[in-house]
RNA sequence: GGGGGAGUAUCCAAGCGGUCAACGGAUGGCGCCUGUAAAGCGUCCGGCUCAGCCUUCGCAGGUUCGAAUCCUGCCUCCCCCA
C-alpha cells in the first residue's frame, strides 16, 4: 500500500483505497487519456507509471482513450478555450498514443476503449446524463472561476466535460481513477456520476505535473518544452540536459521513481538522470552512445559521429565554382538565407570547426568540398561535391 | 434583438496619415562565460546573392503624392443588456 501512494498528492476520500485494497479483490483502475497530440510525453508518463504499479500490483488497469472527450476539451488547467484537433487527428493521434502508453504498461493486461463507444449516445440519454448537476456544480471549479473573473469565454462544450468523463468511469465500473493533480476536480466529479447511475463511486489518485525542460510550466507539447517518449536517444540525452538543476530531483522522483543520487555533483547527477531516462524508453546502449554523442557535441565541441551529407554542387556558380553560403546554409539546415547571413555575421558559421570569417559570403567549391559545416553548436552538414 | 469593443510579426503588445519592416516585453537564435543548469554580458530575430530591393499590420475595395493608421463592404472574435 505504501508503495502504491507513492508520490501521489492526493488519494481521496481519505482512507477509502486502503479499504478497497484491504477487500482484496483486484480493482479496476481507470486512466484516461484525450489524444489531443500525436505522442505521449515525460509528462504522460508520472501517471502512467503508477497505473503500471497498480498493474504489477495485479489490478485491472483500464486505459481509456479518449476520442470521444478530445473533440470536446478538457478545460482543466487551461486559461482559454483550446483549439480542437481534426477527427482525422484524433484517429491517427489515437493510434500512436496506445503504442507509446505500452512502453511503460502491459500490453497484454490492460483493457483499451474507447470513450465513442459509449459516448455516442441517443440524444435522450444524454439529456439523462445533463440532469445529473447543475451549472453552478459545473463552474465552481477553479479553471472556470478564473475565467470568469477575467471576462475570458467559457466555451458551452467545455461545461460538459467533466460530465462525460464521468460517464467513462460508469462505463468501465471504475473502482479508482488516476490523474494530474489538474484532474482532480473532473475526478470527483465521477464520483458523483456513478452514485447517479446507482454505482459505487470510485476513490481517485492524483500525481504532480512534470515540469518541463524550462523548469518552469507545466510539460507540454504545446509549450515546447516536452520530452516525448519516442525522442531519439540523443535528443531525450540533450533535452534532459537542459533541464534546470532545481527540476532534477523531481525528474527522478516521478520520472525514474527513484531518489536523486545524493552526493554527485549536479552535472554528474543530470548525467545520471539523461541516462536513467534514455535506458527507460530505448535501452543502456542507446544511453551510452547516447552520451557519448553529447560529449562530442558539447565537451569537445566536435562534430557528431554521423553527420548528414549534402550535395555541394548543385549551390556552385558555372563559371569560378563559387558557392554563395547563404544559399547553401539555408538549403542544408532548412532556415532563411537572411537567418543564414546572421549565423555567419555573428560567428555562428564553423567549417570544421573552424569560424568562418564574417564578411564571407562566397568561397570556392574546392574550399568546401568534403568538409563540415555546422551551424551555431548543434546543425551539422557534411558537404559533398558529386557528378 | 439592442449596445460596446477587438483583430498588428512565434506569443503578448504599442503605433492611429509620412521619420514604419513597424516601440516595448516574452520566447528563441548566435557569440562570450559555463556543467547545453542558473546568473550575467553582447548581438540578432519578415524575405531576398542584403549599403539596395521586395512583401507584410483580419479580408476586399476606395480616398491620398503617401495608409498599419482615414472611408466602405465583408469575415472572425469578445464583453454588456435582453
Amino acid at each position: 500500500m505504501a508503495d502504491l501512494t507513492r508520490n501521489a498528492v492526493d488519494v481521496l476520500p481519505a482512507g477509502m483505497l486502503q479499504e478497497q485494497l484491504d477487500a482484496g479483490a483486484p480493482l479496476r483502475v481507470k486512466l484516461g487519456i484525450d489524444p489531443t497530440t500525436p505522442d505521449i510525453h515525460l509528462g504522460h508518463t508520472v501517471v502512467l507509471e503508477k497505473l503500471r504499479e497498480f498493474q504489477q500490483a495485479g489490478h485491472q488497469v483500464v486505459l481509456i482513450v479518449g476520442d470521444f472527450t478530445a473533440r470536446v476539451g478538457d478545460p482543466s488547467g487551461r486559461s482559454a478555450q483550446r483549439p480542437m484537433p481534426s477527427p482525422e487527428e484524433i484517429e491517427a493521434n489515437a493510434a500512436t498514443y496506445q503504442e507509446q502508453a505500452f512502453k511503460v504498461l502491459d500490453r497484454e493486461r490492460t483493457e483499451v476503449r474507447f470513450n465513442s463507444e459509449w459516448l455516442r449516445m441517443e440524444p435522450e440519454e444524454l439529456l439523462g446524463l445533463l440532469a445529473q448537476t447543475t451549472v453552478a456544480r459545473l463552474i465552481e471549479r477553479d479553471d472556470f472561476q478564473k475565467r470568469l473573473a477575467a471576462g475570458a469565454p467559457i466555451a458551452a462544450l467545455e461545461l460538459l466535460y467533466p460530465l462525460l468523463q464521468g460517464y467513462d468511469s460508469v462505463a468501465v465500473e471504475a473502482d479508482l481513477e488516476l490523474g494530474g493533480t489538474d484532474q482532480k476536480f473532473n475526478l470527483l466529479f465521477g464520483r458523483d456520476i456513478q452514485t447517479a447511475y446507482g454505482q459505487k463511486s470510485q476513490s481517485i489518485l492524483t500525481m504532480p505535473i512534470l515540469v518541463g525542460t524550462d523548469g518552469a510550466k507545466k510539460m507540454s507539447k504545446s509549450l515546447g518544452n516536452y520530452i516525448g517518449v519516442t525522442e531519439a536517444p540523443e535528443e531525450m540525452f540533450g533535452k534532459t540536459m537542459r533541464v534546470p538543476d532545481e527540476a532534477m530531483p523531481e525528474y527522478f522522483r516521478l520520472v525514474l521513481g527513484g531518489e536523486p543520487p545524493a552526493s554527485l555533483p549536479p552535472n554528474e547527477a543530470k548525467r545520471a538522470l539523461a541516462r536513467g531516462i534514455v535506458e527507460r524508453f530505448h535501452n543502456a546502449a542507446a544511453a551510452e552512445a547516447a552520451e557519448q554523442h553529447f560529449n562530442r557535441l558539447f565537451v569537445e565541441r566536435g562534430a557528431p559521429d554521423e553527420v548528414e551529407e549534402l550535395n555541394l554542387s548543385p549551390f556552385a556558380d558555372d563559371g569560378g565554382g563559387e558557392v554563395h553560403l547563404p544559399a547553401l546554409m539555408a538549403a542544408a539546415f532548412d532556415i532563411s538565407s537572411s537567418e543564414a547571413r546572421r549565423l555567419i555575421k555573428q560567428g555562428g558559421a564553423k567549417l570544421d570547426g573552424e569560424t568562418i570569417p564574417s564578411d564571407t559570403l562566397d568561397l570556392a567549391q574546392s574550399a568546401l568540398d568534403g568538409r563540415v559545416l555546422q551551424a551555431g553548436k548543434r546543425r551539422f552538414r557534411r558537404l559533398q561535391a558529386t557528378g
